[in-house]
DNA sequence: AATTAACCCAACCGCCGACCC
DNA sequence: CGGGTCGGCGGTTGGGTTAAT
């Protein structure tokens, strides 16, 4: 029998901002009916008030968990697979440069998640130790682990395309 | 055929910053 | 100005699966 907080476990969601409504949050791995409710309710309202969703819907769920759900899973456009050669080295030259902002790496793989390349990261990281092979290409100059020598660091991420 | 190690994916936790009241 | 809440990010952990020994 498996009990995700489904019991009198109230302090589930552990940093839960506000309290719930005597709601008891669930926790662990989403169902397909939990899926269809949020996926439903950012169709109709966007997404975004995340906490409305479990307000609305009565999904047990926070906020957090839903945009979470949403962002790596549910979201339309949402690319799977393993990463292509092109998307690997574009990760490992974005990591060079922005270091672990997978966000903002994210941000350059459309269809990629956060999580997916920071897991993807973490996993060749291991490997490449394992392997006492060096983290980055020979032709890739990591910028982020360079020592202080400019302090005046471009915080501008210039976007082309 | 059994055991162990490694890998990958999914989700949670805590912290931080921004925003609003 | 201060307090509180929400959203988002990055780090870490757990479980399941697959491959190798």
């Amino acid at each position: 029998m498996i009990m995700y907080g489904g019991g009198a476990g109230k302090d589930g969601g552990s940093t839960n901002h506000i309290s719930d409504g005597g709601v008891v949050l669930k926790k662990g791995p989403w169902t397909a009916a939990e899926d269809e409710i949020l996926a439903a309710y950012v169709r109709e309202n966007g997404e975004g008030n995340w906490n409305a969703v479990q307000k609305n819907t009565g999904l047990a769920r926070c906020g957090k968990s839903c945009r979470l759900r949403w962002a790596n899973h549910l979201r339309p456009n949402l690319k799977k697979g393993s990463f292509t050669g092109d998307e690997e080295r574009l990760i490992i030259q974005l990591h060079a440069q922005l270091g672990n902002k997978w966000a903002r790496m994210a941000a350059q793989l459309p269809g990629r998640t956060d999580n997916e390349i920071k897991n993807y990261w973490n996993t060749r990281l291991k490997r490449l130790q394992r392997q006492g092979l060096p983290l980055y290409p020979p032709d890739i100059i990591p910028n982020h682990q360079l020592p202080s020598t400019s302090t005046t660091s471009s915080t501008t991420t210039t976007t082309t395309t």
